[in-house]
DNA sequence: TTGCATGTACGATTTTTTTCGTAGACATTT
DNA sequence: AAATGTCTACGAAAAAAATCGTACATGCAA
């Protein structure tokens, strides 16, 4: 069964996705940026999510070195989904809704989804 | 500041904004239709939601009646923004394509967003 | 009026998540 | 060589959430 990441973890995750392999100071650094917290504490939380199997690791000389095991998509998808059903009823289009209506998006992005919209359709 | 309801929470709030007023009895036997809880775990959580603000009761005999009182859309707004940030790097509409993309959505429902997006364009 | 069903209150416990202090290993600097 | 800085490991505490047992009140039926 598929394990939800924390919201701490999913800052984490967030990090290693963008940044790709990278040691826990790389990630304190990034995480410190913005939030108050300890190096030990990231450090913990990420051999927590090693234990638990959501980051692969490997020695670096003195250090370690971290890898996201669950894809960032996959995990999009997993949060996204659950949102939709038990916030949404399970209607995906209810929370496009939502989301466009109060989101700022450009014209371009607008006009992306326009194109999703009649590809959908087409391949209906 | 805003608090963001737990995923239990979360739950007890669906039922009320679907059924409205309710007595915890009501709210516990929807739950524990699909979830197995004891009955006075449900009260308790009720209670301290309660406390916390997010619900209005008043006596009702030997029984309380508890109302929701963060609206559904509100919250739905609150929790999606906050997805929208930490999980899609504040892009909306990448996480609408994500969900369009892998849920099944009906031709009408497709055409409701279509409409949308010509709305959002012409108030632009 | 006795007993059962159904309420609330509330303390206590368990589980999960977050946080951090301290210790020890090992380089590097002085 | 001693001091300093930077790692990991790990235990433990604090905080947040979830769960439930027990006590007690009250309505209703036998």
């Amino acid at each position: 069964m598929y394990i939800k990441p924390t919201d701490s973890e999913l800052e984490i995750l967030n990090y290693l996705w963008q940044a790709g392999p990278s040691t826990v100071r790389a990630v304190h650094d990034a995480l410190s940026a913005t939030k108050d917290v300890g190096y030990t504490t990231t450090l913990k939380l990420m051999q927590i999510m090693h234990d638990k199997g959501l980051l692969y690791r490997t020695e670096n000389g003195r250090s370690h070195i971290y890898v996201a095991l669950l894809g960032q998509e996959e995990t999009q998808q997993n949060l996204l989904g659950k949102m939709v059903e038990t916030l949404f009823q399970g209607s995906a289009a209810q929370m496009v809704m939502q989301a466009l209506g109060n989101h700022s998006t450009s014209k371009e992005e607008l006009d992306e989804i326009r194109e999703l919209l009649n590809n959908l359709e087409n391949n209906r």
